[in-house]
DNA sequence: ATTATATAGTTGTATATACAACTATATAGT
DNA sequence: ACTATATAGTTGTATATACAACTATATAAT
């Protein structure tokens, strides 16, 4: 089994790690009955901690373009997940919050979240991930900063 | 601006680092006036390292699904960047290369990818750097086994 | 040799993502 | 008040991605 120079490059490792992130969280989800994607859950989870917020919060949130989260939250409203109420203040602004359903499925979820990243790092030391972490976090500062406008 | 115990898990950091790498890079192909996404760049990085290859083989490296990578290579057909042939000894193959347009256009596409990734982990320590992609990698591995058949 | 099984690649379908163009509402400038 | 500008969200379009079902070719079993 060959590998590549350049699959061994930040950028590349990042979006594989990501991808499989997803694959074994949406697994997970499956096999417990729950028909939730991993990005479903992003928005999800948001929600459950900060309470009911227009789509310009939940996209300031995730670092998603406003147009993302309109069909993301479109997807959570057609399973029953969010419902919508109209902002008194602004008539533009929809306010999403999660159903009862929603609240009470996320209990399982954030366990098979937590089982998902405990079992990633299986045999990892600690104190290296969370250098890890610390260093994403400047790299997606640095990112950040670059991209914009 | 507030942010989310959520989003800073090593499974969201991934994903976002990697959606800002992919939007960086592929702004600045479009700066230089190539019309190129990151994905596509994976695929000829690839290419240019080993030389022609069958789907399989790309989809291997990569870790992407045959149709994903059925798809993008033929999106790159398309666009003029690789012509396939036929294999010999397995007619069911077909052997992927690049073109000499693909092979010139990929020297200045190596400059900005470089060139990414070094603005990327401005004022960060290379030696926490290399912790993280050795951390990374491990991540990959256990996620790899998990999410096996 | 014939049949059964496996493999390479494609296509259908669904979600995720971004950018651009659009609609509707709000706010600022005069 | 009226007009200009900004903002919230939607929709069109394109690529990326995975899974499932399919076609065509190759290999194994008998």
């Amino acid at each position: 089994m060959f590998r590549d120079k350049h699959t061994h490059s930040l950028g590349y490792q990042t979006g594989l790690a990501s991808r499989l992130f997803n694959q074994l969280l949406t697994k997970r989800f499956n096999d417990a009955g729950i028909h939730m994607t991993a990005e479903q859950w992003g928005v999800i989870q948001v929600l459950l901690n900060h309470g009911a917020m227009t789509q310009g919060q939940l996209g300031e949130i995730l670092y998603l373009e406003k147009s993302t989260i309109s069909r993301s939250v479109s997807g959570l409203e057609k399973r029953g997940w969010v419902t919508w109420q109209k902002s008194a203040e602004d008539g533009r602004q929809k306010l999403t919050s999660l159903t009862p359903e929603a609240i009470n499925v996320a209990k399982q979820c954030a366990e098979i979240a937590q089982s998902v990243l405990t079992d990633a790092q299986a045999g990892l030391d600690p104190a290296a991930i969370s250098t890890s972490l610390a260093q994403l976090a400047g790299v997606i500062n640095n990112l950040r900063e670059l991209i914009q406008p």
